[in-house]
DNA sequence: GTGATTGCAAAGCGTTTGCACCGTA
DNA sequence: TACGGTGCAAACGCTTTGCAATCAC
């Protein structure tokens, strides 16, 4: 538990400092998004962020919210999550060739390495005849507490 | 050339057999629409398709476009293609365990098998506590013709 | 103090719904 | 003929933009 806390508060003030060296304000509406989307086992949309920050900064607008998203996005802090039920949802991003693992009932996101992936990439690539840039790999089902 | 159009007229022919046998309407919107779906070698957005099949049949709604895209998803003719730039587009649909491979500069898409995943599903699964019940992969790249 | 950032309201955009008319079976 | 399907217009939900007030630096 007290682990974890270390761990939140750690992301949080990176991706301040992250802010701040790249120019821009810390402001109370960042903070408040920032709070939230660091600290969360799941992606989550700008609404559902919206009202969970609202929670403990009630004058939060939703526009602030969208706008903090661009930005931690361009800063590449989070990173867009598709899903079959809709694509408009972040994540704290993770760096390097990882994938990511989603519980389809709580929706508890993961990563994982899929450095396994080179040969079928490989594979693909001399039989199609295509130069392969960018790959997405993702699971969904359900995670152990949801089982 | 010929060869080409056989097949395309194959899946054509397919597509309104289906919708028949389920229970639908053969009406020239939705030959329409199926035209141009069918025969796409990339993923369309309801107002690609409504601009395309409009040169054909200028008296076609966008809203029958989005009713026809709904029916043709329902019966898994075709699916949806998720993509950095949106997940509104649809293609033709595949049979059995098959994934994206899409080009970058026009859009062309094909499929390829991705059989060699199962390791890998079994060593994440194993890792994570996870039951692995559905997983996307997708290649974006250059297609021999835009490199 | 100054200019970036804010919240509100309004606009914008893609999609869905309500409805009277039309056309397939 | 019956009723499923159509196009239009309006409604809808989510996101972006315009703007005056505010706040971080």
């Amino acid at each position: 538990m007290d682990n974890l806390n270390i761990t939140r508060d750690k992301r949080t003030a990176n991706w301040l400092d992250c802010l701040r060296s790249s120019g821009y304000r810390l402001t109370e509406p960042r903070q408040a998004v920032i709070d939230i989307l660091a600290n969360s086992q799941r992606a989550l949309n700008a609404t559902e962020i919206f009202d969970l920050a609202r929670e403990n900064y009630p004058s939060l607008g939703l526009v602030s919210v969208y706008r903090t998203l661009e930005k931690l996005e361009e800063l590449e802090l989070i990173q867009k999550v598709h899903h079959p039920d809709g694509c408009q949802s972040f994540i704290a991003g993770f760096t390097g060739h990882q994938h990511l693992l989603i519980c389809q009932v709580c929706g508890q996101a993961e990563f994982f390495e899929g450095d396994d992936l080179t040969p079928l990439i490989e594979h693909v690539s001399r039989e199609s005849g295509f130069t392969i840039e960018e790959h997405w790999l993702q699971f969904f089902g359900l995670c152990a507490k949801c089982k």
